[in-house]
DNA sequence: CTACGAGTTAAAGTACGCTTCAAGTCAAGG
DNA sequence: CCTTGACTTGAAGCGTACTTTAACTCGTAG
């Protein structure tokens, strides 16, 4: 298996290497071996690094993505605590889902408005307030 | 029309007063008039701070928010800028709730994952990857 | 031997979106 | 008149997620 420097894992993933540095200080990224103390992961990081910028982007912080992905390995009490977290950033991720979805149709409404002020305009109100089925 | 204090909007909107002051100072409220010294609204503010936490929530920072809310009234050439700002954050924002829908995804199959570590998880992985058509 | 490039650390700095603080103003009630 | 409570201001502080800086260590190439 092929050994990667931290400069390596940066520019494959896009991140800097000071965030790989952070991640793993933070305690979401393993501490892998080192030679000459420098860091040498393998291609098994990438799953591990997918994964936290998925949960960073879809607004877990830092403590949260570290307990969703720490939750699995300790099946004793915080599988729990594990199953309460998720399921209240389930609620959230749905919530942000209905802002974004309202965003979006906000966005898409005013390029047909023309009226002066935004928050006097009725179709927009109206869209931006329906509610729709959250389908996804 | 009623005349409203900055506690009493604050109170019905469930924002700090601090906050109501904060964004009158980035240009996201108008300025409303003063009884001596003290802000008096009137109930039209509610719409704009519908608009404002709307934007804010979904991921707009303070500087596009304003644009966003002042891209209407100055039509001469600030409409095109406001035009690539929308197209912009519309992208952002399906890219938003695509994220949002995976980290859903994600949630709920974790709740029947039993592996050791999430990222080994075939089932879970191929779920978060999967694109979806984007219908919402 | 030296010089370069990549990596190392701890500590300080940054941007954002507010909140908190200190000190003052004002209207109404007792 | 004095207190109370809500409001005012500018300035400083805070939490999050990183980045930047400064000083240092390596391995390799010339």
């Amino acid at each position: 298996m092929r050994e990667l420097s931290i400069g390596e894992v940066a520019r494959e993933t896009g991140l800097a290497a000071s965030a790989l540095r952070y991640y793993e200080k933070a305690g979401l990224l393993p501490a892998p071996p080192r030679r000459s103390r420098q860091r040498r992961y393998t291609e098994a990081i990438f799953g591990r690094i997918y994964l936290i910028r998925l949960a960073l982007e879809a607004g877990f912080t830092i403590g949260e993505t570290r307990l969703f992905l720490s939750g699995f390995s300790e099946q004793t009490p915080p599988a729990a605590r594990w199953r309460a977290l998720a399921a209240r950033k389930l609620e959230e991720v749905n919530a942000l889902m209905d802002r974004a979805r309202r965003m979006k149709l906000l966005l898409e409404t005013s390029f047909q408005c023309r009226c002066p002020r935004l928050e006097d305009c009725e179709q927009f109100l109206r869209s931006a307030k329906r509610k729709q089925a959250a389908s996804c």
